[in-house]
DNA sequence: AGCACGCCGACT
DNA sequence: GTCGGCGTGCTC
């Protein structure tokens, strides 16, 4: 008798043997178990069998119940999720709960229990009941069958009088059936059809657009290469029909029968991207992203296993999802942060499309109008086919170049100069739109006492309270911390408390005073909360004109505003002149944005970027080359340095409530490191964390640096056997994040 | 991680 | 006398 080896939730970093479930037939590999561990049951997934364990016999526990009666994931899904735990040194098990919805997760059932139907068979709607003179229950029950015409529930026949036998017999005489139920989109049960779900044999629901010769170049190049592993770069200025292209691909692969994967940023899903793909096609288009209940999830999730979900169109975790017929993967946007897991299971899942398009040996396209340094990298040394989505369709109107408009020395009022003022003026009376991007929340991100110099912080971080208007009071928006707002200086009870700088609240009263006639529609965290508020904001952009659009990140991201004709970024200055060497890609990333929302229709576009560093190369470069010079240039500066994407790194994070406690293990563990660093790997720190105190916590961290992969995972390896047996280490919290986004 | 066990201090 | 603090050991 084998052993079967479970994956479970746990940050121990190895299988475990069970034996099987007594009785039962040895289950698949994919399949959920519950089994004993410990004082208590966890729910696991069975990686595989095995004749031999390391363990005696005796200490070897037996499994409980298998969860499922076929394998969730195909060995294949396995072995892809098993290589992400292996690469990102993460317990296998809890990447593959990572990979399960929450509720299949917590042990519910693949397909929840139907309430059982009765109906009659082809047989039984025929027959004469002569066949049922001595059986006179079950001809009464055939009878109550012909009456109703429909199914009936199991329990409202019982509830009549018959019995469960009766039913049986009826079963054995072929008579009677059960009714299998299929879930439709509303979730209305219908009767399975015989054979599979029946799709209307065209794919297309709609007549695709007419595509531009640039647009159909590039598609007919990548339907060429469908079959194949073949990653390719799609750089597109914004307005360009990158989602046109992506869509007539898809059709290709629909048209083959093929599921196909599309990724996209966390806010990038506006329930337009979804409509538009639904309208598109006659074959079933889900959804995978944290909006969803748990319900709605497991339901696109169940689609996608079993195959009946054509196109799935999720955020970074829908990386994860089994599909059986998977024939291309998209990445849009795929320069965009929040395609890398920051806590728990770290992953980036750009970098996952890649790797399971190889596994699987079928295409990825990574689409942007700024592609990350990384994927620039991979196109420019040949790994990345590099295309181009150049014009705009439908109009001669291009992305304007943006302007900097510099503020030393000038006056600004809420965070506005007069210049830009009048330019808002100009287009607003035009009547037009105009868009303001403010990185920043609240009314103010200081608060500050006149006469002594107090400033609110937070108590529990080492940052400022930003104050909010709109419910009054102070906010952490690093710990989400709350105050009431102080009536006067705590700390010389006298002076006055004054706001510094401006957010978004601010920005709006300084607008609304300047531009009493004019609606200002805001676009923030605090002022859409769910998808009712950003429908119905998004509507008032659609029908009112002129008007101003005031936001921060969430109104620069996918969202298409046509009236819209002078985009303007309050302060480029945030990352100017930062430590983080990826601050300016990032800046550059988002004037570009910026500068996308301005003129997309037939009218010509103004882009005006307020900078206190005007003369700033970079930036010059940027307005007047454009990104992809200007991209190339900081992966240059990124090779002299021999820093990524020309080498590699592993971060280890520690936190803990003392500063003394964290200092004390990090020194332990980089003495550790130094030890075993016989390759030569570059160990940078221990050092505090950029904001060391953080929701009452001590936060420090540590770099491995080394232009080789290999050697910086064998380090990291061997830090991981040191660190899950030493006792210092259960003092604090620790993680290794291996190719780290976030250092500064 | 999560849970139990175990050994010391301040409470009804 | 016991409740509960968290140090330590273990999980097939």
């Amino acid at each position: 008798m084998p052993f079967i080896q479970v994956a479970l939730p746990t940050p121990l970093r190895r299988l475990f043997d069970y034996r099987p479930v007594a009785g039962e037939p040895l289950p698949q590999t994919g399949v959920r178990v519950k089994v004993p561990f410990g004082h208590r049951q966890l729910i696991g997934l069975v990686m595989g069998l095995t004749e031999t364990s390391e363990l005696s016999a005796n200490r070897i526990k037996a499994a409980l119940t298998y969860l499922d009666s076929q394998a969730l994931f195909s060995q294949q899904h396995l072995d892809f999720i098993s290589w992400v735990a292996n690469y990102y040194h993460q317990p296998l098990g809890e990447v593959m709960q990572a990979a399960l919805p929450a509720l299949l997760r917590q042990g519910q059932a693949l397909h929840p229990p139907q309430e059982v139907r009765w109906q009659l068979t082809e047989i039984g709607r025929q027959t004469a009941l002569d066949d049922l003179k001595r059986a006179p229950r079950q001809a009464a029950l055939i009878r109550t069958l012909q009456a109703s015409g429909l199914a009936k529930t199991q329990k409202s026949l019982q509830a009549e009088g018959f019995t469960l036998a009766m039913l049986k017999g009826l079963q054995s005489k072929n008579l009677i059936e059960i009714q299998t139920l299929a879930t439709t989109k509303k979730g209305i049960g219908l009767p399975q059809l015989a054979t599979r779900e029946q799709l209307p044999a065209n794919v297309l629901a709609e007549v695709p657009l007419k595509l531009t010769e640039e647009q159909r170049q590039v598609v007919e190049l990548l339907i060429k290469e469908v079959g194949g592993f073949n990653p390719t770069l799609l750089q597109g200025v914004t307005g360009s029909g990158k989602t046109e292209v992506y869509l007539q691909l898809i059709q290709h692969l629909l048209e083959q029968g093929k599921q196909v994967l599309v990724l996209i940023p966390e806010i990038g899903l506006t329930p337009q991207t979804l409509k538009r793909f639904e309208k598109r096609f006659n074959r079933r288009v889900v959804a995978l992203h944290s909006g969803m209940t748990d319900k709605e999830r497991l339901t696109a999730w169940r689609s996608a296993l079993e195959g009946r979900a054509a196109v799935v169109l999720g955020t970074r975790s829908a990386i994860y999802t089994p599909l059986p017929k998977l024939g291309l993967i998209i990445v849009d946007e795929e320069h965009d942060s929040s395609f890398k897991q920051q806590d728990g299971v770290r992953y980036q899942a750009r970098d996952l499309a890649v790797l399971r398009a190889k596994q699987e040996a079928i295409p990825v396209l990574l689409g942007s109008a700024t592609p990350s340094l990384e994927s620039l990298a991979k196109a420019k040394a040949g790994a990345y086919r590099w295309l181009y989505l150049k014009q705009r369709p439908g109009a001669d109107v291009q992305v304007p170049e943006p302007k900097l408009l510099d503020i030393r020395n000038r006056h600004l009022t809420g965070g506005f100069s007069e210049p830009l003022f009048r330019a808002m003026d100009k287009h607003l009376k035009e009547q037009n739109q105009v868009l303001v991007l403010l990185n920043r929340r609240g009314f103010a991100p200081v608060l500050m006492c006149t006469s002594c110099g107090w400033i609110a912080g937070c108590l529990q971080c080492d940052a400022r309270m930003t104050w909010h208007r709109e419910p009054p009071k102070l906010h952490c928006h690093h710990c989400d911390q709350q105050q009431p707002l102080p009536t006067h200086c705590p700390q010389c009870l006298e002076g006055e408390l004054k706001p510094l700088g401006a957010g978004t609240e601010r920005a709006e009263e300084t607008l609304q005073e300047r531009y009493p006639e004019i609606p200002v529609i805001r676009l923030d965290r605090d002022s859409v909360k769910n998808r009712n508020d950003l429908a119905s904001k998004l509507e008032q952009i659609a029908s009112q004109r002129p008007a101003i659009l005031l936001g921060t990140q969430m109104l620069a991201k996918g969202h298409h505003f046509p009236d819209v004709t002078l985009a303007t970024l309050l302060n480029a200055d945030h990352g100017l002149y930062s430590s983080d060497p990826r601050a300016m890609e990032r800046t550059a990333q988002l004037i570009i944005q910026v500068a996308g929302r301005a003129g997309r229709a037939e009218k010509p576009g103004e882009v005006i970027i307020q900078t206190h560093h005007s003369d700033d190369p970079r930036l010059e470069k940027l307005c007047v080359k454009g990104y992809e010079a200007l991209a190339l240039d900081l992966l240059e500066e990124r090779q002299k340095i021999n820093w990524p994407p020309y080498a590699y790194l592993a971060m280890l994070r520690a936190e803990a409530p003392k500063s003394e406690q964290v200092e004390q293990f990090m020194s332990q563990l980089a003495e550790q490191a130094n030890l075993l660093n016989q390759e030569g790997i570059a160990l940078l720190g221990p050092v505090p964390a950029p904001m060391e105190r953080r929701q009452g916590r001590y936060h420090m961290q540590f770099l491995l640096h080394d232009n080789k992969r290999a050697p910086l995972h064998r380090l990291a390896a061997n830090l991981l056997l040191w660190l899950e047996t030493s006792p210092e280490a259960r003092r604090v919290r620790w993680s290794l994040d291996i190719d780290p986004e976030d250092l500064f």
